[in-house]
DNA sequence: GACATCACG
DNA sequence: GACGTACGTGATGTCC
C-alpha cells in the first residue's frame, strides 16, 4: 500500500561510505574467525546501521530510508580535472574485499541499497533530498560529510551520527561563516586539499567567507576583485579565477543525476529476520546476532566456534607476565626440547645478551628464546661464578652452562634455516654478534623497524618505549643488574637467577610486540615500506658495519699535533686580545669578556641569560675586532682536535685496523640513516683544514676508494613532487641549478651570472626545501628581512608550484597527522596541530619530510640492490652519507664498479617510481677519501 | 644531564 | 600585529 512521497513523509539518506570508513578506522582489524577474512568494517557498518534503526524510532522515524555508495573511481568530474581525488590513497587492501559485504549487509537489514555508474554517493543524495524537498517532504542526510552542507535546509538537515548532532542551516554557518546556499563559492576559494580540489591558493575557510559575505557571492567576488584592498588576496583572486571557477564546479553537487527509481521506492520496510540472521550468522557476528535476533523475537541462529585455521599471525593473547614461566638452559636435551618446539611454531623471537653494545667488541654471552607469549626460556654460555664476598667476582665459569660450541652447533641450523622466521628487536645488533661466531641469521622480522614503519615521528622505537606504549609492561630494567659508573659490570658478570628473568623477558616482549605488529603492518599501509626498506637493510649495513673503513692513525696523530701547535699560539694572542687568561673553550666566560668587559656591541642573552657566541655572533663582531676572528679560527682547531683527529683514533679497532661505525635504522623521522660511534656522516670538507682528515681514510693496500654520489637529489625531488616545469626542464638540460634559478628570478641571463646572485639563489633553493621563511632566509644571507621575503614573493611568483606543494602537504599533514613520501613512507606530525612557535617547525619540518624523505628512500633502494650488483666485483660497500656511497675496491677494478654502482643508483626508484627528472650520480676515485669524493 | 657549539647532507 | 623560525642528524666541552 505505497504512498506517493509528500507532505509528512521523511526520508534518511545514510552516507554509505562515510560509515564504511568510520567503521574501518574505528575499529581494529578483526577477521572472521573460520578462514581469517578481514571484516572489521562489515561489522561496525552493520553495528552502525543498526544503531540508527534504533534511535530513529518514535515520532520522528523515517517513512523512507536508504544507503547510497559510491561507485567507480572515475566519475564526470575527472572529465573537469584530471587531478580530481588524484592524491587520494588507494583503498586499504584489507577493506576492499569488505566493501562489497557491506551491501550485502544493508540488504539483509532490508533498506534500498543505491548507487550509480559515474556518479558519487553525494550526487545522488543531493538529487533525491531535493526530490523529498520538492515533495514538500523532510529529508535527513546522515553523514558529517562537509560537502553534503550545501543541501541543508527547506526540510533537509544532516545528522552526525557518532556525534548525535543535527546540523540545521544555523551549524553550517557555524562550520563555513555563509548559510548553504554560499557553502560552494566558499569551498571553491578555500578548495579541499582531500579531493584536490584547488581553489584559491593561500585562501582557507576564514577568508573565503569574509569574502563572500563582503561581496555576496562569487560571480560578484570574482568581478570586483580588483576592489580587493590586500594587495596579495586580490592578485590571488585575479591570477586564479579560472581554477577558482572550476574549483566551484567541482564541489557543486549534481542535483539531477538521472534515477532509475523513485522516492516510494524507499519506504522503510521492516527487517526481515529470514534474511539477516542468516548473513550475520555467516559473518560470524555473534554478539550483534544475539542482540538483533533478541530484537525481533527470533532465535539466534548457532555459529559454530570453529577452530582458527592456521592463520600466518596468531591472535594476540592476553597472558600476563610471569617470570617463573622463563625458563634456564643448560643441557642439550634442554635445548633440542626448545629446537622441536620452533620447528613446531616456524618462527622464533631472538636475543642475544653480551658483554657490551659495540657489537665489533662485544663478546656473546647468552641467548635468549620465545615460541610463545609467556614461555620464554635464556641459554646462558659464559656467565662467571658468583663469589659472594669477591667484589671482583671470578674468572671461572658457572655451573649449569652448556659448552658454547656444542650450544652453537645445535643453533646454527635453526638460525641459518629459510624456513623458520627469526624475529628480534634491533636485529642488527644481533645479526652482527652471531656474525663474529659465524651464524648468518635469516630470514628475519624485527620489531623496531615494524614500530618505525608504522609509527615514524610518532615516539621512540626502542623496547622499552614499545612494550609500555604496546603491551603495557614495563620491562625488569637492566641498571640494578650492571650497576652504573666505574662499579659497573658486564652481563657476563650478572648471576644466572637474575639473568634468566631479564633476559628471556626480552624475547618474550619481542614475540608479543610482533604479534601484534605484523598484522598492523597491512592495516598502516607500509608492509611494502618494511619489506622494501627497512629489513633488507639489517644485513646490508650489519655487512657494511663489520668491513669497517681503515683509518690511518699517524696521519691523524701528525694533524693531532699540529693542531695542537696552532692552538697554543692561537691561545696566547686570545688572552692578550682579551686583556686577561680565560678558558677559550668556555662560550660563557668569552661572552664576559666580549661583551661586559671589552664593551662590544651586540651582545644577545639566550634564554638561559648568558650571552650567545655562536659563529654568526663572531662573525659579525670579527669587523670589529680582532679577537672575535681568533676565537673562530681556534674553536675550529678545537673542533677538528677533538671531535676527528684524537677521537677518531680511539674508534680504531684493535683487531682489524678500521673504524666501525653502527648506522641507525630507525633513528631519523625522516628515514635517512644516522651514523654513531663514530659519527661517520659528520667528517669535514667544508673548509681546507677540515677536509684534510678525509686524508686519513684510505683504502688497503692495492685498493682504491671509489666515492658515488647523488647530484641535487632534493632539489630533482622537490622539482618532481612539486611538478615545477621549469626546474625539471633545467635539470634535463643539465644547467646549472641554482644559476638557472638566479636567472630566472632576477632576470640576469645565465652568462652574464655572477658568483653573488647565484649565491642569493643557491640559499633560495635550499631554504625551499627547508619550509622556506623570509626570516630564516634574511639570517642566512645577511640581508634585510624584507628584502628576503620579497626574494621569496619573486620565487613563487616564477615557481607557483612551490606554494601550492608546500600549502597542500602541509593541509595534508593537518587532515592525515603524517606526510608520505613518494615510496609510502610515513612521517607522522603530531605537532603539526600545535598553537603558536610550535606549529611553525612542524609546518616546515612536515614541508621537508617528503622531500628529505624520497632522497633517503632512494639510497636505501640502491643500498638494498647493490650487494647483488657488485658480487662479481672484488669491491665493498663501507659508507652511506645520505646522499654518498663510498666504496674499497681492488685496483684496476674500479671503472667496472662505477659503471655497476652508477646503474644502481641512478635506477634506484624503478620500477615503484617513475620520476620526471632523471638522477645523476657523480663518481670519483683516489687512494683517500679526500681524493675520492 | 642540560646547553651551546659545530661537523655533515 | 606579535610570536620566533630555515630541514635532518651526532659528538664534544663546559658548567651545575
Amino acid at each position: 500500500m505505497s504512498t506517493t512521497f509528500g507532505k509528512g513523509h521523511h526520508l534518511h539518506l545514510i552516507d554509505g561510505s562515510a560509515f564504511i570508513f568510520r567503521a574501518y578506522h574505528a575499529l581494529p582489524p578483526l577477521t572472521r574467525k573460520s578462514d581469517g577474512l578481514p571484516i572489521g568494517a562489515v561489522s561496525g557498518f552493520c553495528n552502525m546501521v543498526w544503531k540508527m534503526l534504533e534511535e530513529t524510532k518514535g515520532d520522528d522515524a523515517p517513512t523512507h530510508i536508504a544507503v547510497i555508495f559510491d561507485k567507480g573511481s572515475h566519475t564526470f568530474r575527472n572529465e573537469m580535472y584530471d587531478q580530481y581525488k588524484a592524491n587520494r590513497e588507494a583503498m586499504p587492501e584489507d577493506l576492499r574485499p569488505q566493501i562489497p559485504l557491506t551491501r550485502s549487509a544493508t540488504e539483509a537489514f532490508n533498506i534500498a541499497c543505491k548507487e550509480k555508474e559515474g556518479y558519487e554517493a553525494d550526487d545522488i543524495i543531493a538529487t533525491l533530498a531535493l526530490q523529498a524537498r520538492e515533495a514538500g517532504g523532510r529529508c535527513t542526510i546522515i553523514s558529517s560529510d562537509k560537502d553534503l552542507m550545501q543541501l541543508v535546509g527547506d526540510g533537509v538537515e544532516m545528522l552526525d551520527a557518532m556525534k548525535n548532532k543535527r546540523i540545521d542551516r544555523d551549524g553550517v554557518f557555524e562550520k563555513f561563516g555563509v548559510y548553504p546556499e554560499r557553502v560552494v563559492d566558499v569551498q571553491a576559494l578555500a578548495g579541499d586539499s582531500v579531493d584536490n580540489v584547488p581553489g584559491a591558493p593561500g585562501i582557507g575557510i576564514k577568508t573565503a567567507a569574509l569574502l563572500i559575505n563582503e561581496y555576496g557571492d562569487l560571480d560578484a567576488l570574482l568581478d570586483r576583485a580588483g576592489e580587493i584592498k590586500q594587495p596579495k588576496r586580490r592578485q590571488t583572486l585575479i591570477d586564479h579565477a579560472e581554477q577558482i571557477r572550476l574549483s566551484r564546479k567541482l564541489v557543486l553537487l549534481d542535483e539531477k543525476t538521472p534515477l532509475d527509481f523513485t522516492l516510494d521506492d524507499l519506504e522503510v520496510r521492516d527487517p526481515d529476520a529470514d534474511k539477516l540472521m542468516p548473513f550475520l550468522a555467516e559473518m560470524e557476528f555473534r554478539t550483534l546476532t544475539k542482540r538483533i535476533a533478541n530484537q525481533l523475537g527470533v532465535e539466534p541462529p548457532v555459529i559454530e566456534d570453529t577452530p582458527a585455521a592456521a592463520p600466518d599471525a596468531p591472535e594476540v593473547e592476553d597472558v600476563p607476565f610471569d617470570r617463573a614461566g622463563y625458563a634456564k638452559i643448560g643441557t642439550g636435551e634442554e635445548l633440542q626440547n626448545w629446537i622441536d618446539r620452533i620447528y613446531e611454531r616456524g618462527y622464533v623471537a631472538v636475543d642475544t645478551e653480551t658483554t657490551g653494545l659495540n657489537e665489533m667488541t662485544a663478546e656473546l654471552v647468552g641467548i635468549s628464546l620465545c615460541v610463545e607469549a609467556g614461555e620464554a626460556c635464556y641459554l646462558p654460555l659464559i656467565h662467571k661464578k658468583h663469589s659472594g664476598d669477591d667484589l671482583f667476582g671470578s674468572d671461572e665459569l658457572a655451573e649449569g652452562q652448556m659448552p658454547v660450541t656444542e650450544a652453537l652447533d645445535m643453533l646454527k641450523p635453526v638460525l641459518e634455516d629459510p624456513s623458520i622466521l627469526k624475529i628480534g628487536q634491533n636485529m642488527k645488533y644481533d645479526a652482527k654478534i652471531f656474525a663474529q661466531v659465524g651464524i648468518t641469521v635469516a630470514p628475519i622480522d624485527d620489531t623496531m623497524l615494524m614500530s618505525y614503519a608504522m609509527h615514524g615521528g610518532l615516539h621512540g622505537h626502542g623496547m622499552d618505549t614499545l612494550s609500555e606504549r604496546y603491551l603495557n609492561h614495563t620491562p625488569i630494567p637492566i641498571k640494578p643488574l650492571l650497576g652504573s659508573g666505574k662499579s659497573a659490570i658486564t652481563f657476563d658478570k650478572v648471576p644466572l637467577e637474575d639473568a634468566v628473568p631479564y633476559a628471556a623477558e626480552d624475547a618474550d616482549i619481542t614475540l608479543r610486540l610482533w604479534q601484534q605488529f605484523k598484522p598492523s603492518l597491512h592495516r598502516a599501509q607500509v608492509t611494502r615500506v618494511y619489506e622494501t626498506l627497512e629489513r633488507p637493510m639489517v644485513p646490508v649495513l650489519a655487512e657494511m658495519e663489520r668491513t669497517g673503513i681503515k683509518v690511518d692513525r699517524d696521519t691523524l696523530s701528525r694533524m693531532s699535533n699540529a693542531f695542537s701547535q696552532s692552538m697554543a699560539g692561537l691561545e696566547d694572542e686570545i688572552h692578550k686580545l682579551a686583556g686577561r687568561s680565560f678558558n677559550v673553550g668556555s662560550p660563557k666566560q668569552l661572552g664576559e669578556i666580549l661583551f661586559d668587559e671589552m664593551g662590544l656591541e651586540g651582545g644577545k642573552k639566550g634564554k638561559t641569560g648568558a650571552y650567545a657566541t655562536g659563529a654568526d655572533v663572531l662573525e659579525d663582531l670579527a669587523t670589529e675586532h680582532e679577537l672575535p676572528r681568533r676565537i673562530l679560527d681556534w674553536r675550529q682547531l678545537s673542533k677538528l682536535k677533538s671531535t676527528y683527529t684524537d677521537a677518531l683514533q680511539d674508534h680504531i679497532n684493535a683487531d682489524t685496523g678500521r673504524v666501525h661505525t653502527s648506522y641507525s635504522i630507525a633513528g631519523a623521522s625522516t628515514g635517512r640513516l644516522a651514523s654513531t660511534d663514530p659519527n661517520l656522516q659528520n667528517i669535514p670538507i667544508r673548509t681546507e683544514e677540515g677536509r684534510r682528515i678525509r686524508e686519513a681514510f684510505v683504502a688497503e693496500e692495492g685498493k682504491t676508494l671509489v666515492a658515488l654520489d647523488y647530484s641535487q637529489i632534493e632539489l630533482r625531488i622537490l622539482a618532481h613532487i612539486a611538478d615545477i616545469p621549469a626546474l625539471k626542464e633545467a635539470f634535463q638540460r643539465g644547467d646549472d641549478i641554482h644559476s638557472m634559478t638566479a636567472s630566472e628570478m632576477f632576470d640576469v641571463p645565465m652568462e652574464d651570472m655572477t658568483p653573488e646572485i647565484r649565491r642569493r639563489a643557491k640559499a633560495i633553493n635550499f631554504g625551499v626545501i627547508y619550509g622556506i621563511s623570509g626570516f630564516g632566509l634574511a639570517r642566512n644571507l645577511r640581508i634585510p628581512r624584507g628584502e628576503a621575503q620579497g626574494f621569496i614573493d619573486r620565487y613563487f611568483e616564477r615557481f607557483p608550484g612551490i606554494r601550492t606543494y608546500m600549502d597542500t602537504t602541509k593541509a595534508f599533514a593537518k587532515e592525515h597527522g603524517y606526510v608520505q613520501t613518494l615510496f609510502g613512507r610515513r612521517i607522522h606530525t603530531p605537532n603539526i596541530t600545535a598553537k603558536g612557535p610550535h606549529a611553525g617547525f612542524a609546518a616546515r619540518a612536515a614541508i621537508n619530510a617528503p622531500i628529505q624523505g624520497t632522497a633517503a628512500d632512494v639510497i636505501r633502494r640502491a643500498m638494498v640492490r647493490m650487494p647483488d650488483a657488485i658480487a662479481h666485483l672484488p669491491a665493498k660497500m663501507l659508507l652511506q652519507v645520505h646522499d654518498e656511497l663510498l666504496f674499497e675496491v681492488e685496483e684496476g677494478a674500479q671503472e667496472d664498479l662505477i659503471s655497476a654502482a652508477r646503474g644502481v643508483m641512478e635506477s634506484a626508484p624503478d620500477p615503484v617510481v617513475k620520476l620526471d627528472v632523471t638522477l645523476n650520480v657523480d663518481a670519483g676515485e683516489g687512494p683517500n677519501w679526500a681524493v675520492a669524493h
